[in-house]
DNA sequence: TGGTGTGAAGTGGTTCACAGCA
DNA sequence: TGCTGTGAACCACTTCACACCA
């Protein structure tokens, strides 16, 4: 299963396509077609075949997609057969709804330990993983493979500890700070500004 | 200042540019140049420029933009001079770390209250805000001619209290619910999906 | 007949490259 | 000379429209 040149709007779509797919097998079907499919997910029947179409023929024509065997291959695709673990830094407010948030471990991902610098966090009691100190970090992530981490610190520490995260040889970053960090072109950045989002949506609002 | 045609891209950069442009200004920057901000705000300078480029005339061939100057007329084609009143719904853990979250507040927007369905919740000491009870959003919505909700239930819920909003006249929702929202054309959703974010993040990494 | 797979046309945004002005 | 403003080329999807097959 080759991962070349499957646009990144594509992959985000199958993520949303196997959720809709999980929820259809539960459900006892057996067969979609790429219009009811289109519809729960909300995009065009076009886009949807577009997108399946990059690895290759999998409906019937005049009956739709196996349901079962459809998820089964984006699954694979997204590269979801195994446990991805995944790292937390930052256990402020955010950071710490972050690591009560059970739609992670739900979707194949494991916080194997999150990270602050703060003495009270350290001893915080009753956190779903253990917090260490971000002196430990570096050893942490090399020791356990990490590739990805959710960096939850303030902007200040941003680039400071993406540069920590990178050269520890993360590749993934997912931040919450609200701040640019520089990485080299090897590092994916997706960035989550909550106030940036609510900026734009206002400025499509009619008043 | 019309907002006709201002594609969604260049709406969520300028939110970015803003961000960096005050920067400079408390750095006392009077003028930069589309080379260094597109740098700060990592995007390309013929990028930067095509987007200033839509509301007209701004910097001076040779030398650059006038900080301040810019700063003001992107704030003001964002809409950015009024405070914008916003609820919030839902305040589990998620919700609940979104109203500590002060960058709202920074950024421009009054989270006036949130609400929830929880009598835990709703007798809950020492949060920012008032948490009231569902069945006065629809009134306090109009009362209060709010536009935008930040959604933060579990994803059974979504549909039915984005339906609620949207009758009450809300015309923009930020969501962090896990499930697809259907709703009237000129309603605009944003869609947060953590662990969608994760997986997409986690197809891109060499393994 | 119903619904997939796909070339071709369309759309929206990005980047180039350079004319033109302070 | 330096740097903006901008047509034109480019690129990355999206959508259409229809051939083709169970």
């Amino acid at each position: 299963m080759d991962k070349v040149d499957i646009p990144k709007k594509t992959i985000y779509r199958l993520s949303i396509y196997s959720r809709c797919l999980l929820r259809l097998h539960e459900n006892g079907m057996e067969t979609v077609s790429s219009n009811s499919l289109a519809q729960v997910a909300n995009v065009k029947p076009s886009q949807l075949r577009k997108d399946l179409a990059h690895f290759g023929q999998l409906g019937t024509r005049g009956l739709g997609y196996p349901v079962e065997l459809l998820l089964k291959t984006i699954r694979s695709v997204l590269g979801r057969a195994t446990l991805q673990p995944v790292i937390l830094v930052g256990v402020g407010n955010l950071g710490r709804a972050l690591l009560h948030y059970d739609g992670f471990k739900k979707e194949g991902f494991e916080v194997l330990s999150a990270f602050d610098i703060d003495a009270k966090v350290l001893e915080e009691q009753g956190l779903p993983v253990q917090v260490r100190h971000d002196r430990e970090m570096t050893a942490f992530i090399t020791k356990n493979s990490v590739r990805m981490a959710i960096l939850c610190v303030p902007a200040k520490y941003g680039q400071e500890v993406a540069n920590e995260l990178v050269s520890a040889g993360v590749q993934g970053i997912l931040n919450f700070s609200p701040t640019i960090l520089k990485v080299p072109d090897h590092v994916i950045i997706t960035r989550v500004d909550l106030a940036i989002e609510l900026e734009s949506l206002s400025y499509f609002i009619d008043q």
